[in-house]
DNA sequence: CGCGATCCTAATGTATACAAACTGACTCAA
DNA sequence: TTGAGTCAGTTTGTATACATTAGGATCGCG
């Protein structure tokens, strides 16, 4: 893809992540632009992208704001991205071959490798679960689902949940798309389906366990934290 | 917003839904420019939001084409638009307030009066249909819901789709966001959630069957009509 | 002292020129 | 004849300068 507009939307992503940019805070294109060492015009074509990804928000007159969280924002973050998954997963039941399903066996067992290894591996853990969450996205063969799907499942909240996940919450997840892919194997769409939702709400409780320990635990507050960072979280649910 | 660059989306997006640029087609940034009257850049910016939206595709080395539409397609478009807005009704029923409730009465009547005016006034239904399902959705008060569901209402399918309705189509219409409204009055989730489904899965076979009249009629085939544009429709489904 | 209009600053929107990359056709050799 | 390689034309990507518009401070008036 095009070097300069890529550099600056990972730029700008991480940035975002790490909490170097924290919750609404003003972006400007300019400093960005001098920042990632290229001109505004690619930065404007990250900001659109990450925009759409909600990982940045405009005002009425078009500044552009790092979003905010609230608690309620990332439950829907999970609960939409939990039916929309379970429903990938319900097609790619009815669709997958035997390629796919072989491909995807061999990503959960790499993934098995990376947590059981001596000291485990959570960032091939996350590279491994992104590949087999995509596999079945795409073994769900609608385009349209992919692209929605696309926008909600790296979001930042999402992203920091692995973080916090502890050796037990590893093991769980692979078992989990070992059931996945059982169901899969027989083209069981009901329960593929209820799998797939039942991992994601799961998913979510862990990572409000994982951050009301984190933030027991004195979280740096510029991190992306919602329960530390939103202490009134009523004036947060921004409509549109 | 931004002059040349809404001028530029409305202009692209009319072109494609009245079937000036048909399905396939490549888009060169220079002559939409030309053809709009205003510079490439904010065609890029046009193009750049239509793509979120589906109205056009991007191959691997960056050329656009006007997106593609196989009867699979639309009726994953439907099924999205089902499921998510069903979850916007359930999320609007535990949250809507007696202003907000009116309001929709409001609009419902007008769409009524509409409907039923001595020649009936079709734009004027679309006008207040999309207000009404745009009222339920921000009661449902889910940024990223509102988000997701803006990108996926107004696609050329489900635009073609109200040509083709008919008189009691219309009424029909009217009659079941009025049990919708009943639904909300009474903050039955289920209830609400579930006639919103069966409002928009009904829509679409009513799309089904209207685009088959109209494909029997010989309907011009520059227009976005899937049943006569894909006479193959397996190569056009493409993963991503 | 408070309130509002008006200027100034700063940020975003747009146009244009130039750079890089892809497309397709043509040449030349095996 | 076929195939790879190369070159010209076309299209998209990037930088920069300029236009426009929002935000904020200051000054003046009530």
């Amino acid at each position: 893809m095009s070097s300069a507009s890529d550099r600056a939307y990972e730029a700008i992503r991480t940035m975002i992540l790490s909490g170097e940019l924290t919750s609404g805070t003003q972006i400007r294109e300019e400093a960005l632009a001098t920042r990632c060492g290229v001109s505004r015009t690619p930065v404007r074509d990250a900001l659109r992208r990450l925009e759409t990804e909600l990982f940045i928000r405009r005002s009425d007159t078009q500044r552009s704001f790092v979003a905010d969280w609230s608690p309620d924002d990332i439950e829907q973050a999970f609960e939409l991205r939990g039916m929309l998954e379970s429903h990938a997963a319900h097609r790619a039941a009815e669709r997958i071959d035997a390629a796919q399903l072989a491909q995807l066996k061999a990503i959960n067992l790499a993934l098995h490798r990376a947590v059981t290894a001596a000291n485990p591996d959570v960032q091939g853990f996350l590279a491994h679960n992104r590949r087999l969450h995509d596999g079945v996205i795409a073994a769900a063969r609608s385009p349209r689902l992919t692209s929605m799907l696309s926008r909600i499942v790296e979001q930042p909240i999402v992203w920091r949940t692995v973080e916090n996940f502890g050796f037990n919450d590893l093991l769980r997840s692979h078992r989990e798309h070992e059931e996945l892919l059982a169901a899969l194997e027989r083209h069981d769409s009901v329960w593929a389906g209820s799998v797939m939702a039942t991992h994601i709400r799961r998913a979510f409780h862990t990572y409000v366990d994982a951050d009301r320990r984190t933030a027991a635990a004195a979280y740096p507050v510029t991190a992306i934290s919602p329960l530390n960072l939103y202490p009134n979280m009523a004036e947060l649910v921004h409509d549109s």
